[in-house]
RNA sequence: GGGCCGGUAGCUCAGGGGUAGAGCAGCAGACUUUUAAUCUGCGGGCCGUGGGUUCGAUUCCCACCCGGCUCACCA
């Protein structure tokens, strides 16, 4: 029989003795007058003689973060999570039970307290309490108060104690819920509908990727997790619902970085009557507001960097991006059709030295060409616009040029922020892409899309021409909170479980 | 999946082939305005797991587990 281990023998020995006082370990209620945040916020910039004149009482809880004794006086400082106060407790001001609790509270525990708000000789702002209650056990012994919680695992396994101990860290998911209300005050303030699609999909669809499969046991039917939502928004848009937007989960079953999660959070918007240069310009608002209500400002910290939103951003068409920055290397002019031939553009990544694979098109390999060129140098908001047709088979076609869709990405930060696009609404040609995608799936891309016969007879009824733009959030608050990695910015991360 | 780095007390970290170290936290005592409280004393460890080398391994070697960074795939 292991024996408990000492710390947490003596957490529960001090327990012990409260319920030998009488005391309710886990009372169901506590009324308070303010929280501590309020009380600090409300009364914490008083002068000592203001406090003294005013002579306010007040009832608050909390979990205590530190404890000082005296023995017959206490300090504790007790946190709502937000903000922190000292509370005074000494033997002649409690009632006598009262104090013989406070001697056996242990860092962690809630506890909530009465008194007169005052300032002590050091000028601290404290409640001078008159009577304490005891609110609830921590059994086991919080990390340590300089230092914090600095165990990157324990912050993501363990995150309440992460929220607990490191101030920042909430910050970071205050952060993280104001961008989701920023979000969706911008589109609301558009005439946009909020919708929620279907998280399981018969058809992993609307993006590129590979899907989790699970089972469903009474259609006795495959089901994929989503991900992406487009093509049920875009049949909101055949329905019409000019204006749809959704924030919710997609999965992928792919490598995880830093970058990357499992399961993360994608808003999509789509709107009728509009095309991806609508939307550039849109997104430029979109983020320049949202920073400002996040962050105060458009210019943000990420990675040593200012990253500015401020409209306009820097736009750049791929195929001539690539012959820049390949003339600029090669020390040679490289001219845009060596993108567009399959030979030409093979040499071209082979002189570049970019990796492709041998059932790459010349749209693909441009692609490629792009990202390892540009990508980590595009640390301030830059549209990539005009994408090959090729790795694209959702979007609508420039009228004058079929290789080249009416697409952008956003970057910042060095990588991908958002995707958009005017959308195909021509089921003929959907289907030619889907035709083209499944071929590409036989020469062996797992991730290549599928025939999507409902969304074709979706597509027959008829869509408005319609712009829709996908944007990551995490990556989004990452960008906006400086975090340098996804799962600063994701309260649960998966992670692999541990054993035993 | 590949490469590099890490895992020692509740937490933050030193150390190193021969009895395991510090600070904070904890326990006992003193102290009725402290605030990283202070002072005195005391406990606390499967040194990630399993093998191997060795008289002896927490230390060296191998494998594995968990994590971080990075590359590849992707958003």
């Amino acid at each position: 029989m292991p024996q408990e281990p000492e710390l947490l023998a003596q957490r529960r020995a001090n327990m012990e003795a409260l319920a030998r006082l009488g005391v309710d370990l886990y009372p169901h209620e506590f009324a308070r007058t303010h929280t501590v945040d309020e009380l600090v916020g409300t009364f914490g910039a008083r002068s000592r003689d203001e406090l003294e004149l005013e002579r306010i009482e007040a009832t608050t809880a909390g979990r205590i973060l530190a404890i000082r004794s005296f023995g017959k006086a206490i300090f504790l400082v007790i946190s709502d999570g937000r903000s922190r106060l000292q509370v005074y407790l000494r033997q002649d001001s409690l009632p006598e039970r009262d104090f013989q609790v406070a001697r056996l509270l242990d860092l962690g525990d809630f506890v909530g307290a009465s008194g007169r708000l005052f300032r002590t000789r050091t000028d601290e702002f404290t409640l001078w309490g008159s009577s304490l209650t005891f609110l609830a056990k921590c059994l086991v012994p919080l990390p340590e108060k300089w230092h914090g919680l600095q165990d990157i695992e324990i912050r993501y396994r363990q995150r309440y104690l992460d929220l607990i101990v490191n101030p920042d860290s909430r910050r970071v998911f205050e952060a993280r819920s104001a961008t989701l209300a920023a979000l969706r005050a911008f589109l609301d303030a558009r005439g946009y509908l909020e919708v929620e699609t279907p998280m399981m999909q018969v058809l992993a669809g609307g993006a590129l990727a590979r899907p989790f499969v699970t089972h469903h046991f009474a259609l006795d039917m495959k089901l994929y997790l989503r991900i992406a939502p487009e093509l049920y928004l875009k049949r909101l848009l055949v329905g019409g619902l000019e204006r749809v937007y959704e924030i919710n989960r997609n999965f992928r079953n792919e490598g995880i970085s830093t970058q990357h999660n499992p399961e993360f959070t994608m808003l999509e918007f789509y709107q009728s009557y509009s095309n991806y240069l609508e939307l550039m310009d849109m997104t430029e608002q979109m983020l320049s507001e949202v920073a400002v209500k996040v962050t105060g400002g458009e210019e943000v910290g990420f990675c040593g960097h200012r990253l500015s939103f401020r409209p306009p951003y820097r736009r750049l068409a791929m195929r001539p991006a690539v012959c820049e920055e390949a003339s600029r290397r090669l020390g040679r002019p490289v001219e845009e059709r060596e993108c567009r031939d399959l030979k030409a553009a093979r040499a071209l990544a082979r002189a570049l030295g970019v990796p492709i694979e041998p059932a790459m098109g010349p749209g693909k390999i441009t692609a490629e060409i792009f990202e390892a060129l540009w990508e980590p140098q595009l640390i301030q908001p830059t549209f990539v616009y005009d994408f090959p047709t090729e790795v694209s088979p959702l979007s609508k076609q420039r009228p004058d040029d079929p290789d080249t869709v009416e697409r952008f990405e956003l970057y910042a930060g060095g990588f991908e922020l958002a995707n958009a696009f005017s959308e195909l609404n021509d089921p003929a040609e959907q289907r030619r892409r889907f035709e083209q995608q499944l071929r590409q799936r036989e020469g062996g891309d797992e991730e290549a899309h599928q025939m999507d016969e409902d969304y074709i007879l979706a597509l027959e009824h008829g869509m408005p021409p319609a712009g829709g733009e996908g944007i990551g959030v995490d990556r989004l608050v990452m960008v906006l909170t400086d975090s340098r990695s996804i799962r600063d910015v994701i309260l649960f991360p998966l992670m692999r479980p541990r054993k035993e």
